[in-house]
DNA sequence: CAGTGAGCGAGCTTCCGCTTGACTT
């Protein structure tokens, strides 16, 4: 009897795989295999005269989906094909969520297995769980796949219908989407706010007072009885303060007066209060927290959060990191609880095992809450891990455990004092006993908030204390206007909104990046103009599809599909059919959306049009009657920091010209700054018939456009030429690009469209850089020699990841040219030195894993005697193992790590080795075959 | 890499969610 099981994913695989009896083969889908195609090119032939060609949905008969197999995926397929033919039954073992259960129909609609089928979920990786779900196992839910291709239908004629009349309407290139839309449109609004936002200004006083030696600040809050106005009691339209509120508001002279008058009375303590407050640890991590916190704390994105967690996932440090879930297991808990006892002592623990409910909209469930591995948690000074995969474990490490500590009991203390008819309060706080603090506390989007953790010692002040006044303070303030959206509470609103899934939280900032809807500045996520014409657009034609509320109705009824409550059909048939639906409306739209006002953006307190055009957003201005005058506005200004002076300076430009910075020492040519489709530079001369093309110069990257000067323009400028190469009598140019600085061989001209570039090496800084050395640089590749082997040629170059060598090679009997690369050693080698033999030195080498920093081994056991390789120690997922070059061997029983001896390790390599060796002939057939083999012999 | 916004028109762009490798100006 042989069993295929299938997973999503390739690490799920090897790990249950060891929870299986031998018979049974575990086989990753790598996610969905089969999807709508993505474009016209993957469209099947038969389809491509239907009206609905675009879309791949059968919309004229009942929504039929056209499913392709995209080519990302082919080979999976093909490989689970195989797997399946040496199988009699197939378990599907695929999450049990919407999308999971999908995955398991597609794989069998593309498999037609002719042996039994199953269908298993499990939610914990343990010998009983995995032995439960087996027994358990359950037909493929058809309701579920209905709710997910209801899903999946819905999202591509929402998107593949929007994003065409956007098109039309506003440019190329632009898109729209359920999720994406919104999350642009909550960016837009907080922009929009910002920018009708008015600032209000008020005064307040703080003294510092001394009492019994001690000092401490206290702030006015109330004079003559009435409470003194803060931030909070302005209107953010106007910048007064709200209508109604009975507030006294402090001018600068007032505020002062006040304060010369106060700073000599007597102040005395009129009220003491105390109150006890409770702090509970926040639920381990999901996606969402985690990105927010990474981003928070660390100061990582979305995307670079989720690179380094996988990473950690496929090393076994942690459980999975695509997760709403903040479910923890049994085993979790219980090694939560033996670390806290164990690290911080017994009054530490939470008294009762704390679980959290998951409360974000629409959540699946299908996994665990983001924690480290395991059924002992790994401190993470023990897991030899190193800079960001450290932060990041970390991080998860301390949350997970926070999350079983007690309660920190804090006490609250507010002291007022008065003098005269003003009442000043100064505010205490006291830590009785920190719990979980001791841990972790979650970080804040407020930068100015308050740190929970933190004590503010006040001394034991009693009413009627006397305390001196050692210095009185009036400070003015601005009401300032609501903080730019950033990444981390991005996440945290679209997943309390349910919008978006664990899956996608990276991936749909990096799409509004890459539509140029927003731009990053540090942390802040900013609007473009192209972002305002298409969110205008689609709140005032398609309101209900951008509202906040879409995606959780949908949800709604994906629910009620999944449970056999409704029916799949007639709510595809609403949304896009008939009179309000989404097919009518958009051709009703068209014709009423106008080209001119959908291009414009229409701001506040700005005379001028701001347009969208094909380069980009550009401001168009009746100059007196005829003239009409276009201008382009610089690619890093967006609506937010429009206003009538930087667009008068801009027209200025334009009429005037551009601005010229001065002469050029010795020729007396002008320089002038201007402002270009990739940003500002300098340029040396005009545009002429005599000079074409004038020499230019970009601005170095932070190069502020006002502070540039004469003596930085013919920096920048002569920056260029380095000298004439001599053979080919072309100029040698040092550039600085959008990348850094690069040699230029010769010149753009029609004859040569592009010259030969090759990028200034880190360790060479700009004004080190010599004809000489561009001449070197710009004559890489290198060729070494060919391949006594192959004939294939071995080059030496620097490529994206630095300097490497590489043997190129047409393998037998095949066209394509394989390319074997392997990156040089830092320190050691020199890309324009390198010789034919290091190279193939190099090549000989076995590739270095990929993925960053390597393990540290847990102890070194030395060098091999045949090949000086080193033998070492490692902890891995699955046990302890000795690493030989690439080879593994468990620790046997009666041995530990401390225990065994080099000798021994290189027995048990070479035994591995001719073991191999005796099953070369069968070895190519799968390589779960050689990992059964060493199990066994563990296990005996 | 470097100055634009008309209009002609073929053929293309585009969604969300699940997953890992491949990627070397």
């Amino acid at each position: 009897m042989a069993t295929l099981v299938i997973v999503e994913s390739p690490t799920k695989a090897r790990t249950i795989r060891n929870y299986l009896p031998n018979s049974y083969q575990v086989e990753a889908s790598m996610g969905h295999v089969r999807d709508l195609p993505s474009g016209a090119k993957e469209v099947p032939e038969k389809y491509k005269d239907k009206p609905w060609k675009n879309l791949a949905i059968n919309v004229e008969n009942n929504f039929e989906p056209i499913y392709v197999i995209p080519k990302t995926k082919e080979k999976v397929v093909k490989e689970l094909k195989t797997a399946l033919k040496k199988a009699d039954e197939l378990i599907l073992a695929t999450d049990e969520d919407r999308e999971g259960e999908s995955i398991s129909w597609h794989l069998l609609e593309i498999l037609k297995p002719k042996v039994p089928v199953k269908r298993m979920v499990f939610h914990e990786i343990t010998q009983e769980a995995i032995q439960k779900a087996l027994d358990d196992c359950r037909e493929i839910d058809r309701d579920l796949v209905h709710a997910q291709e209801t899903r999946r239908i819905l999202d591509r004629l929402y998107g593949y219908t929007l994003s065409p009349l956007l098109w039309k309407k506003i440019g190329g290139n632009l898109s729209a989407g359920r999720v994406q839309s919104v999350a642009v449109r909550l960016i837009v609004g907080r922009e929009r706010e910002r920018r009708a936002f008015q600032s209000g200004s008020y005064w307040d006083l703080e003294a510092q007072l001394e009492h019994e030696k001690s000092e401490f600040s206290a702030k006015l809050i109330t004079l003559d009885g009435k409470k003194l106005a803060t931030g909070a009691d302005f209107d953010p339209d106007t910048g007064r303060i709200t209508e109604g509120r009975d507030v006294k508001l402090l001018n600068e002279t007032e505020a002062t007066t006040l304060k010369e008058r106060l700073i000599d009375r007597t102040w005395t303590v009129s009220d003491r209060n105390e109150k006890a407050i409770k702090r509970r640890p926040s639920p381990p991590f999901t996606t969402s927290t985690l990105q927010q916190e990474a981003n928070r704390k660390i100061g990582m994105s979305a995307r670079e959060t989720m690179s380094i967690a996988q990473k950690l996932y496929e090393q076994g440090y942690i459980t999975y990191m695509r997760t709403d879930s903040v479910h923890l297991s049994q085993e979790a808990i219980a090694a939560s609880r033996a670390c806290i006892e164990q690290k911080y002592g017994k009054k530490y623990l939470s008294p009762q095992p704390r679980q959290y409910s998951t409360k974000s909209k629409g959540a699946q469930e299908a996994h665990e809450a983001i924690r480290p591995a395991g059924n002992t948690f790994r401190t993470p000074k023990e897991t030899g891990l190193a800079d960001k995969q450290f932060k990041l474990y970390d991080l998860i490490w301390k949350r997970t455990v926070a999350c079983q500590m007690a309660e920190a009991r804090l006490t609250q203390i507010a002291v007022n004092i008065n003098v005269e008819e003003a009442v000043f309060r100064a505010s205490g706080k006291r830590i009785d006993f920190d719990g979980f603090f001791r841990a972790y506390v979650e970080g804040s989007d407020d930068p100015d908030a308050a740190i929970d953790s933190q004590e503010i010692l006040l001394p034991p002040l009693q009413v009627g204390d006397k305390p001196n006044c050692q210095k009185l303070e009036a400070l003015g303030h601005e009401t300032q206007p609501p903080a730019r959206f950033t990444e981390a509470s991005l996440v945290k609103t679209l997943e309390k909104e349910g919008v978006g899934r664990p899956s996608t939280y990276a991936s749909i900032i990096n799409t509004i990046i890459s539509r140029e809807y927003i731009q990053k500045r540090g942390k802040a996520l900013v609007p473009t103009f192209t972002a305002f014409a298409v969110t205008s657009l689609l709140e005032e034609h398609f309101p209900d599809l951008v509202d906040l509320g879409f995606t959780s109705q949908m949800e709604q009824t994906l629910d009620d599909i999944a449970v056999g409550k409704a029916k799949w059909l007639p709510y595809l048939e609403t949304f896009y059919r008939g009179e309000t639906g989404l097919e009518t409306q958009v051709q009703v739209q068209e014709d009423e959306i106008d080209l001119d006002t959908a291009k414009t953006i229409r701001l506040e307190n700005i005379e001028a049009k701001v347009r969208i055009g094909k380069f980009g957003p550009y401001i168009e201005y009746q100059n007196g009657e005829a003239e009409s005058i276009k201008a382009s506005i610089p690619k890093d200004v967006t609506p937010g920091d429009l206003d009538s002076e930087q667009i008068a300076n801009i027209i200025r430009q334009k009429i005037e010209g551009p601005d010229k910075l001065g002469l050029f020492p010795g020729t007396g040519e002008p320089i002038y700054l201007l402002n270009g489709p990739y940003g500002p530079y300098v340029q040396l001369g005009q545009k002429t018939d005599d000079n074409p093309a004038p020499r230019v110069a970009s601005l170095p990257k932070k190069q502020k456009i006002e502070d540039v000067t004469l003596d930085m323009a013919v920096r920048f400028l002569s920056l260029k030429k380095l000298g004439i190469h001599s053979e080919k009598k072309e100029a040698v140019y040092l550039r600085e690009g959008p990348y850094g600085h690069y040699f230029q061989l010769g010149e753009k001209s029609e004859t040569n469209k592009r010259p030969k570039i090759a990028s200034l090496p880190e360790h060479i800084k700009p004004e080190e850089a010599t004809l000489d050395i561009a001449l070197n640089y710009l004559s890489l590749p290198r060729l070494l020699g060919e391949h006594p082997e192959t004939g294939g040629k071995i080059k030496a170059s620097i490529g994206f990841y630095g300097p490497y060598v590489v043997h190129e090679f047409k393998p037998e009997g095949s066209k394509k040219t394989q390319k074997d690369y392997r990156s040089l050693k830092k320190d050691i080698d020199n890309v324009l030195e390198i010789d034919f033999e290091r190279a193939m030195e190099l090549l000989a080498q076995p590739k270095r894993a990929r993925g960053g920093r390597k393990k540290k081994p847990l102890r070194e056991l030395g060098i091999h005697p045949e090949d000086k390789e080193p033998v070492n120690l490692y902890k891995g997922p699955h046990g302890d193992y000795i690493k030989h070059n690439e080879t593994n061997v468990g620790i046997p029983e009666g041995e530990t790590i401390e225990s065994i001896t080099l000798e021994a390790a290189v027995a048990l390599l070479a035994e591995k080795a001719t073991s191999k060796k005796t099953k070369s002939t069968t070895r190519k057939k799968s390589t779960t075959k050689k990992k059964t083999t060493t199990r066994k012999k563990k296990t005996k």
